[in-house]
DNA sequence: AAACAGACGTA
DNA sequence: CGTACGTCTGTTTG
């Protein structure tokens, strides 16, 4: 049967513009090709997929359509399409004609409309037909014969919209969807529905009554609050059902007979479009979809891999021919966790095409001997894509890794901080151009995988292996390499260890603490019920807020998106004011639960060794601050009574004599010294006395005898406000003063320091001329935003480029501290260990009888982690406690 | 079931 | 209207 494939040209090309970055899809002459590349990605693997017989695509001509001219906002909210999309239309044409496939337009009308119009004379020539488009408007064209490819997320993933799953997704079936749009709205189109109304209801109503011709026909006696929120939108209903009909006879100067597509393609043509836009990738998957047209031509064909299944036995001797000293790519699939990891399979690739897979299970031992051997030789180097969780797998099998060259995940990092996830498969599009086979792939058909993810785990170790060759170059002219090779490469090891190790607790504690909690949560609760006389869920800020303002009638509180905050800061202010007890029963169940909830979380974490392995994350902050999650032991509270009594739930380990913790104190202040070289600041700090104190006694120029708690905590916010950006609103808020008063105090302040302030004007001017921030270590933030045009964005992007040179300075020197505790432990033999790092504190277990060593070298080696112009002061505690070795 | 919002713990 | 995080609960959305 004919098939015929229908693309919404602008449509789909607008989305691969969001979903691949701009920045890494450009010409040598300055080209952007990103929405180009994410489109004929597409296209391809839709031609690949599908194989049709015809092919069209359809663009919008201008903004002006007649649906304009029936509803002048409509697509009203869509802001103008960026300058970087601009232009790349036209080469999509160049594209498409170079292809042989007809692009058609027509003034007036929208893509969807041609769409439309094809689609129904297709239909009538008894075509199937396939259309590629992420507007909703289409599904109405669905029937059995046409579907449509509805991209999901980027460009790659796209699902398919039958019948039976546009019902499934809306309740309706496709000729009644542009009913339910109707009744619903489309925010993406500017058309406002009927508030209140969401697809449910319209759902119900629309099969209720068959139409939506027959629902307006009653729309009297449609009953409840939504029926009268109908009644008065009826005309906004009626006018978004006008819109959204697609045109379906347009006069068009083909048919969808003269559409037929064939691969017999004038290469020439071809060469010079893919030329022109550097695509080399691309042009192989093309021409090698046009050379086998074989179902099981993969995006992986781009390179030249030679997987080898190798067979038990076998290993030893497949190193022995490719294990020649340069780097591998390595990727391990199975459990990752710090808790029952566990290996189940290897991939190992190298640069020039062989790779081998091996499977744990029923390996020889001669293979076993061989691969740790590999695996612990420094002289072998690996490259590996988030290496921690994967040898956490190793090390379960007794394989512990050496010669880690280079990890991808890290590299990334440092050349794009401020991504939150580091996804391998999004790299080797982005970096390499390559798709990898994904093995989650729930859409995906065709799953042909017997030898337990082998195929995807090859293609990841060599793209690990071929990122690190693009990212190598580009850290080197960042100057970031160093900072990767000294410090963060270096410190999985130290925090892969930490986290195997974890914490020990006690959990008759934290089991005496949650019944204790539960209690209190409970009286707090029936307090406060007894002063409302009813129950309400106290954890539902929308129940609280009807209590709160409607019913007490209290005065109202800052706005959130949604109503009014319930949160501490103003239930205590409403409480000075009403003094309604209520408020402090809420309150007080407010902590008391916070605090159950911790302890309840801590519980669940622990470990069959009767221990919590937390999971440090390398790559989540922006500022190069690690960060823990579950569970995150940098939030244990300590600031009340009953928060550190969870504190004494970490205990020293059996066979080890006490807990010892060590911080910096007041390490951002003396990195601000240190880098602003403002000389009453280091004197300060030179002084040896009450850092806060004698900051005021400059400020406030009196002798530090003088200086009474108010002041000093005045100067104290201030000291600590500095690095984040604080204005006098926030400090005024934070002291409870008036703006001016705080805007004084600022002044003040910035005289007797002014290298402080020059410095802070200066980080800010230097960040927006160069575009970036950096630590004392060369770690890099981008902050692009400082030249935004909205003043929030860019006073945002201000308090950023502030903090983050602060901040990420001290991670830095944590992070060397924690490199240089741990070579020392090593080197001198000490069985103590590093457990935990909470920012600016690190906690170890103590063996017996190497206390005072092991104070004496975590101070050192504290101390020691910078050279800067003022003292790294270093505070150590001990106890059998984390809450007892605090201070 | 997943995503969002609000709240709140740490440095 | 102060930076950086993670996690819980309730609520809305798909």
């Amino acid at each position: 049967m004919d098939r015929l494939l229908l693309i919404d040209g602008h449509s789909v090309a607008y989305r691969a513009f969001f979903a691949l970055p701009v920045e890494n899809f450009s010409t040598t002459t300055g080209q952007h090709t990103n929405a180009v590349f994410g489109f004929t990605s597409m296209l391809i693997n839709v031609l690949r997929d599908e194989q049709p017989t015809h092919v069209a695509v359809a663009f919008d001509v201008s903004r002006q359509t007649f649906r304009t001219t029936e509803y002048a906002e409509y697509k009203g909210n869509r802001s103008k399409s960026p300058a970087e999309f601009t232009g790349q239309i036209s080469l999509i044409k160049d594209v498409l004609q170079a292809l042989g496939i007809p692009a058609f337009e027509k003034e007036g009308f929208e893509a969807d409309d041609i769409i439309g119009t094809l689609t129904t004379q297709a239909k009538a020539a008894g075509m199937e037909v396939l259309i590629c488009s992420g507007d909703r408007d289409a599904f109405q064209l669905v029937t059995d014969t046409t579907t449509i490819l509805y991209p999901r997320k980027g460009v790659s993933d796209l699902v398919r919209m039958t019948p039976v799953a546009v019902e499934e997704k809306y309740g309706v079936t496709p000729e009644h969807y542009p009913d339910l749009a109707a009744l619903v709205g489309e925010t993406s189109d500017n058309l406002p529905g009927v508030p209140g109304v969401g697809p449910k209801t319209a759902a119900k109503w629309i099969n209720g009554y068959g139409t939506l011709d027959a629902l307006v026909a009653d729309v009297e006696n449609i009953p409840g609050k939504a029926g009268e929120s109908l009644r008065d939108h009826l005309d906004d209903v009626l006018r978004n059902r006008r819109i959204n009909a697609l045109v379906c006879d347009l006069d068009l100067p083909a048919g969808p007979a003269e559409l037929g597509f064939s691969t017999e393609w004038n290469r020439d043509a071809i060469h010079e479009v893919f030329d022109a836009l550097e695509f080399s990738a691309l042009r192989e998957r093309l021409f090698d979809y046009l050379g086998g047209g074989d179902e099981s031509v993969t995006a992986e064909a781009a390179v030249d891999v030679q997987t080898t299944v190798v067979a038990s036995g076998g290993l030893a001797a497949w190193l022995k021919e490719h294990a020649d000293g340069t780097p591998m790519g390595l990727e391990v699939t199975g459990v990752t966790a710090p808790v029952g990891a566990r290996a189940e399979g290897l991939a190992i690739a190298t640069a020039s095409g062989p790779a081998a897979w091996v499977s744990v299970e029923g390996l020889d031992p001669s293979d076993d001997t061989a691969l740790a051997a590999w695996l612990a030789d420094p002289a072998q180097p690996k490259v590996l894509h988030d290496a921690k969780g994967q040898a956490h797998a190793l090390a379960a099998q007794g394989w512990p890794v050496a010669g880690v060259a280079a990890d991808t995940a890290l590299a990334t990092y440092l050349v794009k901080p401020d991504q939150r996830a580091y996804d391998l498969a999004d790299l080797s599009v982005r970096y390499l151009h390559r798709e990898l086979v994904s093995s989650g792939d729930d859409s995906g058909q065709l799953s042909f995988d017997d030898d337990g993810g082998a195929d995807v785990a090859v293609q990841r170790a060599r793209a690990a292996l071929d990122l690190w060759a693009v990212l190598e170059p580009e850290l080197e002219s960042l100057a970031s390499l160093d900072l990767l090779r000294d410090v963060e490469l270096p410190l999985v090891d130290v925090l892969l260890r930490m986290e195997a190790v974890g914490v020990a607790i006690d959990t008759d504690h934290l089991d005496t603490l949650h019944a204790e909690f539960t209690d209190r949560m409970l009286a707090a609760a029936q307090d406060a019920y007894d002063v409302i006389g009813k129950e309400v869920n106290l954890g539902s800020p929308k129940q609280l807020q009807v209590v709160l303002f409607d019913e007490l009638g209290m005065p109202k509180t800052k706005r959130t998106k949604t109503g009014y905050t319930t949160d501490a800061e103003s239930l205590q202010s409403l409480f000075a004011k009403t003094e309604h007890p209520f408020l402090q029963h809420l309150l007080a169940h407010r902590d008391v639960t916070r605090l159950r909830q911790t302890v309840e979380g801590l519980q669940k974490t622990v470990a069959p060794d009767g221990r919590i392995h937390t999971t440090y994350f390398q790559t989540i902050a922006a500022t190069g601050r690690l960060s823990s999650a579950d569970p995150n032991l940098q939030n244990i509270p300590i600031r009340t009574e009953s928060g550190r009594r969870i504190r004494e739930a970490f205990t020293v380990g059996d066979g080890f004599e006490t807990l010892l913790t060590a911080d910096y104190s007041q390490i951002e202040m003396r990195i601000m010294a240190h880098l602003s070289e403002d000389a009453d600041l280091i004197e300060a700090f030179r002084s040896g006395h009450d850092f806060h104190t004698v900051m005021a006694a400059k400020v406030f120029e009196r002798d530090p005898s003088d200086i009474d708690g108010g002041l000093r905590a005045r100067i104290k916010a201030m000291n600590y406000g500095l690095a984040y950006g604080l204005s006098s609103y926030g400090l005024s808020q934070q002291l409870g003063i008036s703006t001016s008063e705080a805007q004084a105090l600022m002044d003040d302040y910035f005289e007797t320091f002014g290298g402080v302030r020059d410095y802070l004007r200066g980080l800010v001017d230097e960040a927006r001329s160069t575009g970036f921030t950096a630590t004392i270590l060369g770690r890099r933030r981008y902050l692009p935003d400082l030249l935004s045009d909205n003043r929030q964005r860019r006073e945002m992007a201000e308090r950023m480029a502030l903090n983050a040179p602060i901040q990420g300075s001290a991670a830095d020197i944590i992070k060397v501290a924690m490199l240089g505790v741990d070579r020392a432990l090593r080197e001198s033999g000490m069985a103590s260990r590093m457990l935990l790092q909470v920012h600016d504190e690190l906690v170890l277990e103590v063996a017996p009888g190497e206390r005072d060593a092991l104070e004496a070298l975590v101070r050192e080696q504290m101390a020691g982690a910078a050279d800067l112009s003022v003292p790294l002061d270093v505070s150590v505690g001990v106890g059998p406690t984390w809450h007892d070795a605090g201070h």
